[in-house]
DNA sequence: CAAAATATGTTGTTAAAACAACAAAACGGA
DNA sequence: TCCGTTTTGTTGTTTTAACAACATATTTTG
């Protein structure tokens, strides 16, 4: 097991090198490998491990009772998923993971996670507080985004969705992380209609923009 | 106090009565007491604390930029907010959390949780794996509406909610725990043009209702 | 039970976004 | 620098949902 890898992932954040191969024995960890487009695992199924992608990338999709599709996320490699699932008895997934490419996964049992080994090592404490935090964050960004969509139009959308961008940047004038096709995606528009009211809002003068800079102007 | 309140909450499961006033000397918690329409903390504010409703009611709300404000959330007696944020470092509120009504509100130190009080108590660790269900169980939640409000048209956003609400209770007729105002809410839809929707739906064959029975039909 | 209140369904109009097709700009090597 | 590629912006058409106004059904309650 590649320990180096492991320490530097959001789970196993804060734990020794040395620490790690017994850790992963009281968790009951084993890993497996799947060919691309192989099912990980499946809506239905009582999710009991996390899975921290070692290699690869899993997507977690989701195909509708007419059997239309959805894909929900992309799990890089040191990334974790079907977490919420695993730590939540009696909630069967309602989605499905599947491999992106050649992939290799390690699952941690997530029983194992509540009721620990008996003596209560400092280090399965660590997984727990990890595991808080991996959520708590997921969580911010799910809300957000949930927010930023709430608008049933496009200016709506993008007034939110800058607004908390100039908030956190702690200005006015912003740059964002994403591409035109990003921002689309992220906000859950067409891309050439997001374009259009971008221009229409520079027009209202309501703010200015190139590329992905951004200037917010209050009237 | 109001320990039996307390032993009630989803927060506190598990934990003795004769637990609780130890308990929340060691996590520094204290009460404070809101009119209605007062702030509880704002954006911007680095919440360190967790907020628990123990009367009254809590509006989580967010204005943008240019003065548009929005409702995210109204938290119940006995119910948390907060939680994320108090426990992930450097990140500040995103949102206003605001008094419905006159209110009391619990707070406990989210760092206290992290790291708690020297030895280890067991019940301290159940504070932490119940905010960890806690927050499993929000994220499944948040990423089930963003999956059914993903689709741009009504007739997409009803056939996921619809299936995952089949799959859930296992049957191809289901009774959906909304009505119609509160289905189109939940959807980000409006809610004349669901009833429409669904009307559409039923005489293309592909379900039947009545009321908040549904029957999925593949074809 | 009858009246009032609430919830659901219908329809026509308007506004907005999706979509498609293309123009222009920016970028990245060769 | 020039050419091919990618990204961004523009415009017209079509589709869809919002909106408004009202009809019908269902529930509540005096």
């Amino acid at each position: 097991m590649n320990t180096d890898f492991l320490c530097g992932t959001a789970l196993f954040n804060g734990i020794k090198k040395e620490e790690i191969n017994g850790l992963l024995k009281c968790l009951n960890a084993f890993t497996k490998k799947y060919g691309k487009g192989e099912y990980i695992c499946r809506c239905g199924d009582t999710a009991e491990n996390i899975g921290l992608v070692l290699s690869g990338a899993v997507i977690i999709k989701n195909d509708d009772f007419w059997g239309n599709q959805s894909v929900l996320a992309h799990i890089a490699a040191g990334q974790v998923f079907a977490e919420s699932y695993a730590l939540i008895k009696n909630q069967p997934l309602l989605v499905d993971a599947v491999a992106a490419s050649k992939t290799e996964v390690l699952f941690i049992n997530g029983g194992k996670i509540n009721s620990p080994c008996g003596n209560l090592c400092p280090c399965h404490k660590k997984i727990t507080d990890n595991l808080l935090r991996i959520s708590a964050l997921k969580n911010v960004r799910l809300s957000r985004r949930i927010l930023y969509t709430s608008s049933k139009t496009i200016r709506g959308r993008l007034m939110s969705f800058l607004s908390d961008e100039a908030r956190e940047q702690g200005s006015r004038k912003i740059t964002i992380p994403f591409d035109r096709q990003q921002l689309a995606d992220y906000l859950n528009v067409e891309r050439s209609a997001l374009c259009a009211q971008l221009s229409k809002m520079q027009k209202d003068g309501i703010l200015e923009y190139h590329k992905n800079s951004f200037m917010l102007k209050t009237q």
